[in-house]
DNA sequence: TGTACATCCTCTAGCAACTGGAGGTTCAAG
DNA sequence: CTTGAACCTCCAGTTGCTAGAGGATGTACA
């Protein structure tokens, strides 16, 4: 039986994190001690590791909430898992597609900064003014 | 003399959310009208432009209020903005290799899947357990 | 058995950067 | 003078946590 405080290092997660999965129904409400403290079994432990692992793949909860259903009933099938892979896949590789742009322009900015004063500085101009960018860059965000 | 909306549509910006830039000082309370309504003038359609398209290279709305300061102030020395630029570049790029990481990965999983069911799924099984990475990937986001 | 103190509890509020809606007013065209 | 789009304020919600207040519990050691 594991404290919270235990389960929590064990899975690199935050102990408030952990709270906060209870009650946005990602962690199950685990059993308590007479005095009202929670203790965890190993179920809980692999269920918070396939969370945090998840998390770091940069998956979003929701995701992860249906992958857990997923892994709860393990006749369904295995598409539904791979299709949440691969919609996330995609969504890194638009990320790294709009930064690479970004990382473009940035890099121009920075390159023709000659280092007088604000009045002439070429990153300052370059914000200013769209039109002298090279590259569109529509969404926000990154 | 623009109304919000105008100067919403001008700029590619919400309503609300150059309401939200006035209410965080961002942007200046700008002239009513009898009624109350807001006017805008050519500063705030340049001002707008200039957040939206700082906005859209990644800058946090810290970074950009610095950006203002600076151009507020035309005789200080252009290095500050060059750094501010600098330190978008680095977050920039940081950002591309943990995604690069986080791709790589997320391909694997992909293409191992064989399309049984939940149960033989290696898409969970590679969340489940860490170990059969690759790589190291310990923060999260992107 | 007593006590110290780390850890636990709940609850609330805050972060970034908006977005949406309710309920009501103003503006401009016809 | 009416109509209806666009405006107003205020509040709540989004995502994924994180921090703090104020108090209870659990455990190790004397």
């Amino acid at each position: 039986m594991l404290t919270i405080g235990t389960l929590a290092k064990k899975t690199g997660t935050k102990v408030q994190t952990i709270r906060y999965y209870e009650q946005i129904g990602l962690m199950p409400e685990p059993g308590r001690t007479e005095g009202g403290q929670r203790r965890y079994g190993d179920a809980e432990l692999d269920r918070l590791a396939f969370i945090r692992h998840s998390r770091q793949l940069g998956f979003p909860l929701d995701a992860i909430r249906e992958l857990l259903d997923l892994t709860d009933a393990p006749d369904r099938p295995c598409h539904e898992a791979d299709e949440i892979a691969r919609r996330q896949l995609k969504l890194v590789e638009q990320r790294m597609e709009r930064l690479k742009v970004l990382r473009t322009e940035l890099k121009r900015m920075v390159k023709e900064c000659s280092g007088g004063n604000a009045a002439q500085c070429r990153v300052l101009e370059v914000l200013r003014d769209h039109s002298e960018c090279l590259t569109k860059h529509d969404q926000i965000g990154a």
